[in-house]
DNA sequence: CGGTTGTTTGAGGACGTTCAAGTACTGTGG
DNA sequence: CCACAGTACTTGAACGTCCTCAAACAACCG
């Protein structure tokens, strides 16, 4: 394990607060891999064997419920461990992940990653923190899915990419569009036509870039428009 | 607090493994709400000051967007608290908390909750078990969403209520159909003609309860119609 | 018992998928 | 360097699913 991979493993918002003894005693077996675009890291349904740490590079978490179609359920970057989850139960896994821009990939044994984590009170500490942000990214994406449309729903993928609040943003998409509709939960056709309708509202694509125009411009249309399932669930808080 | 509730407490899966004394610091200040349907526990956009902890009762987590509609994300039971990562990273609540089935809550100090969770490996270890089970829960629905047409996830969701592998099973349904709908990623009158035409696969609905003649017939079904999205997303993973 | 609220059913329409064809892009071999 | 194949993305037309609106029905509660 060259030096500048500890380095990078080092940065990991799992690693940061660990004793370098710690640290050093989970790096121990540990080794990279450097894998290019399409690698397949570790199929569902199959039981964790490494914890995988994305050292550089963008990897694809992708599942199916039947044989038929799989989707990317989120994408995640440089400095995300996959998928902690599986590996603290050692369960078999609820996703593939594939790797979608080149990586470097740090494999660390999943027993030895449990054991560490029943022994050591940061390492468990970091765990959930980020398994807590984690979780908050996925109630968002819930939420999007059911409450907004197609059109919609890729402006408010945009917007979380976006790093300004208001003003002109460029935003780079790395995965291919393909990967990206599933992501967002519609085809490839769904996704071509959003894109072409957020035209409209300040939004021009091309390649890898998307350019928008005034972030704030885009938002309220976003806002403007729920449009899925529209209705209200909860009544005015009864408290009888 | 009674003894009851202390009992109750003591076997929610984030305490169980904690030392009484521990458990015990954790309970000083707690107190125990009792909550009737329609109850809210907290609303979405504020700063936790508790870590509620169902000791009986059901909580649906809703969550909105924009201020027009709002949706139903999950339900959550006795023994689950609500909603650790919001706490743990001290941030706003994404969703809301509203009782749906009359409730007793336990309510504990948010930022007694924090420093718990950094001083005790038992509890940090715990919470990230507890966050581990829970992420999993949102994976598969986030692939129901977005993998199975309006009548197979009804399927799926009644499936993953059934106990049993096949055979006749009973499935109650504690909440109103319209928060179900939006659980479901749906409106109530797609879900009402969902269970219509369930009947055909052997389910009949009454009331509360909810009659699966044959559960592995009612996953056949679920299996054989993926219809939304249908497209897969990977290629064959072409290793270059 | 009437009013309110939640669920079901029907008809019409919007959105997104499907299928099919056309265009742009990428890498390969001539 | 260009022709070409392969792939991905786009665009168009038809269809199906689900949403919307409206009304009827059922259940609950004062």
């Amino acid at each position: 394990m060259r030096d500048a991979d500890r380095t990078l493993a080092k940065q990991c918002s799992l690693f940061r607060d660990l004793q370098p003894e710690a640290l050093a005693r989970l790096l121990e077996d540990a080794f990279v891999q450097s894998l290019p675009k399409g690698a397949v890291l570790f199929e569902q349904g199959a039981r964790p064997q490494f914890l995988h740490v994305i050292l550089s590079g963008r990897v694809a978490l992708v599942g199916g419920l039947t044989q038929e179609g799989s989707v990317v359920v989120e994408f995640f970057n440089a400095g995300d461990p996959l998928i902690v989850p599986a590996v603290v139960l050692d369960l078999e896994y609820l996703l593939s992940a594939e790797v979608v821009a080149d990586a470097r990939i740090l494999m660390i044994s999943a027993a030895l990653f449990r054991t560490q984590l029943d022994r050591e009170l940061a390492l468990a500490r970091a765990a959930t923190r980020l398994l807590s942000a984690h979780w908050r990214r996925l109630i968002l994406q819930i939420k999007q899915l059911k409450l907004l449309a197609a059109t919609p729903r890729l402006g408010a993928y945009l917007l979380s990419l976006a790093r300004t609040e208001n003003g002109r943003a460029r935003v780079r998409l790395n995965e291919e569009r393909r990967l990206l509709a599933t992501r967002l939960g519609m085809t490839p056709e769904s996704l071509s036509r959003a894109f072409a309708r957020l035209r409209d509202h300040g939004v021009s694509a091309a390649g890898d870039w998307v350019e928008i125009e005034e972030v704030s411009r885009l938002r309220r249309y976003v806002e403007s428009r729920p449009t899925a399932a529209r209705r209200r669930s909860l009544a005015a808080p009864s408290a009888k």
